[in-house]
DNA sequence: GCATTTTAGTTCGACTTTCAATTAAATCGT
DNA sequence: ACGATTTAATTGAAAGTCGAACTAAAATGC
């Protein structure tokens, strides 16, 4: 018997899903607007800045930014189109494929940086206290450990038969 | 100058990151597995189901569910072909359309609101104390009210020097 | 009252994402 | 060592989304 929630937790989930709604959406269109790049495509060059040589194998890049396999080709096939990173055959592995940040794509990355920073802080971090900014973060990591460490159900989910 | 985020708010920031785009993929999912039916569209029923006559306004109806006016029409579009909805012309304004749940789009509802709702419960709720739930209910509704509260900044952004 | 502006909703084309199928290389089990 | 399985990444088609342009009706202002 499924148990509904009461009016609090009612109340509690919808500003969930309203403020990661217009948040996504706000932060998107202020990259978009500024630089012309989306919030999808800046995340690949901020986590391809951090990494050693500016380089991620195609993989370690999708599971770093949860994108689907299929979804980052795509989007590196764009990102390379338009300049901003490169494809590198990788040694270790001959069927596998490095994307490097090119410097131009850095130099985006450098001129995006602001804006992005300046609205997480702005519509987010400037908006709590120091208290409730922590807490914040901290039930989020508690989800986001709880679905990590389930990636039986992130991926094909067994039907009860099967898992017992 | 930019005043880049503490290496704290960096990892309270990733962790939102990483919570909001797991649990709503992870939602996502187990709907359309178990039903064959997106977030997007359960959303939309759920709006239609808790008006009265099970109708609303297209436009009313894509402010609720925070989604743009083309995309609510495609989405009603798709709606209407599955049965699940259908549109009838407004009396009140005749450059107006209603959409309205069928029974059968009823029906499909409360099969499906037993599998999100023990989501929502499982991934989200059962996760947290009671105190945390409320912390980040509380969060939310800051930052929601904040963003809905910015209309101007929602869509057309002056140049600062119109702004000015 | 009539021209102007605003609002409701749709349409179109470009772009993005998803899903299933495919290719190729590495690994495993015997 | 070699057949079967798994893993890495891509492909192509279908579905979904976005933004700008469009149509039609309502509201506004003089």
């Amino acid at each position: 018997m499924t148990q509904w929630l009461s009016a609090d937790q009612q109340v509690h989930w919808r500003a969930y899903i309203a403020a990661t709604t217009l948040l996504h959406d706000q932060l998107s269109r202020e990259l978009q607007d500024a630089h012309g790049i989306s919030i999808a495509d800046y995340e690949i060059l901020v986590r391809l800045s951090e990494s050693s040589e500016r380089t991620l194998r195609m993989s370690q890049l999708a599971d770093s930014t949860l994108a689907s396999r299929s979804r980052l080709t795509h989007q590196i096939d764009r990102l390379e189109r338009a300049g901003l990173v490169r494809r590198q055959a990788c040694d270790e592995d001959r069927r596998g494929q490095n994307a490097v940040l090119t410097d131009q794509g850095f130099a985006l990355l450098v001129e995006c940086a602001p804006t992005h920073v300046d609205g997480v802080r702005k519509h987010l971090v400037d908006l709590l206290t120091d208290k409730q900014f922590t807490a914040l973060g901290e039930a989020c990591a508690i989800i986001a450990t709880h679905l990590e460490q389930n990636p039986i159900s992130r991926t094909i989910c067994p039907t009860v038969d099967e898992a017992v």
